[in-house]
DNA sequence: GGTTCTCGATACATCCACGTATCCGATACA
DNA sequence: TGTATCGGATACGTGGATGTATCGAGAACC
């Protein structure tokens, strides 16, 4: 994938890292639109004129920071998706753990939870704004989701379950009532380690027996 | 409610709604950060010095008008509520014309539809940043979804219907999955007019017989 | 009809972020 | 070790948004 020739020097590549965390660390405290060039640069330890000779622009930026999210969610994914596969987890509850565990592997860090749930959001927003961005940020998201998708059907298989609805509404349907939850628990202040209930709710409602 | 004796004069009370008027537009358009005072001031056909006359920054403005646009949804919901109670829609299905009806009635307009989800999203992430905000927002947004569910509940009593899980876990996995389906809809450019299939779906879960 | 006060307009000073053009040190390569 | 290129630093000019202090017209009130 990526342009295949265009070799990227070493040096270039890590200051490259180190401006895509420092942005992330700085969206996620000021806002993707309120955070400046600067702070940026500033957080990561370099000068504006660094940033210019790295990214085009904020968005360049932006989009470079979802990329390299993006991909880490599925590679994250696919390793969770191994390990639920052979042996699920306990017999107690098993979807529910085992949507728990993916949807976990998708959104690991709990500290790091709040500001990316944040920050989708403001991302998603740039995205409704800008259609250039629009697109290539569809794009991976699309990708993510049937990723998704794949993944849960492979595990309800495993686990002798299926979906009420098709799988592509259950994720959809999961993933709206996990944002929503998400976004309500940090409005209402309540720093929740679990995703809400509400997701539980809406398993029990999805989920019947093959 | 509000401040009892402190009286507002009908002139101020125009040139608060001009801005408010003019604000949602410059909002919708521009969005909310990125949308300046200055911008707002013009399409209301004011100057900043009126602005600073009525509002005392750009938060305050907000606020403002997510008070009045939550009011005009709640009036608005009553008013739905009224139409549905007595005499129910169709016979065909029921519930999801009911459901279409209500959330409809929250969000009237289809050319404001746009705007406003995308508005809502901003907004929602103003309160995320700014916990002064929150307190208020989220009252707000409280109040419309208690009135949601109320409204619901009786609809579905009137129906002979009943929700497979809490009117309040109800009510949340509806909102999620209207604004879920709604944004990926204005992200892959499908301008539908109906709320997308997802909502049809997640009631035909929820909705069971009494 | 005169006086007062309200409210929006005008003008000003400040600040901050942006993008670019240029420079200089370090690294790679011979 | 000498040289050429790469990559980040420095410095500059610019534009736009903010908030405030002041002014003047017109409405309200007697």
């Amino acid at each position: 994938m990526a342009t295949p020739s265009e070799t990227i020097s070493p040096r270039r590549e890590r200051t490259r890292g180190r401006l895509l965390d420092a942005a992330f660390d700085v969206f996620a405290r000021h806002g993707v639109q309120a955070a400046s060039i600067e702070a940026v640069c500033e957080a990561a330890g370099f000068t504006r004129g660094a940033f210019y000779s790295n990214f085009a622009s904020k968005e360049e930026l932006f989009l470079a920071l979802t990329e390299r999210e993006t991909r880490a969610q599925l590679t994250a994914l696919e390793a969770a998706a191994v390990n639920l596969g052979p042996d699920p987890v306990g017999a107690d509850a098993p979807i529910r753990d085992a949507v728990r565990c993916v949807l976990a592997a998708v959104m690991p860090d709990p500290a790091a939870k709040q500001s990316w749930s944040v920050m989708a959001l403001e991302f998603e927003l740039m995205a409704l704004r800008d259609p250039q961005v629009a697109t290539r940020y569809s794009a991976q998201q699309r990708r993510l989701r049937n990723e998704l998708v794949d993944t849960l059907d492979r595990l309800m298989k495993d686990l002798g379950l299926r979906f009420a609805v098709g799988s592509h509404d259950a994720v959809d349907l999961l993933l709206g009532a996990f944002e929503a939850g998400q976004r309500t628990a940090l409005l209402t202040g309540s720093d929740d380690a679990r995703p809400s209930t509400l997701i539980e709710t809406l398993v029990d409602l999805l989920v019947t027996p093959a």
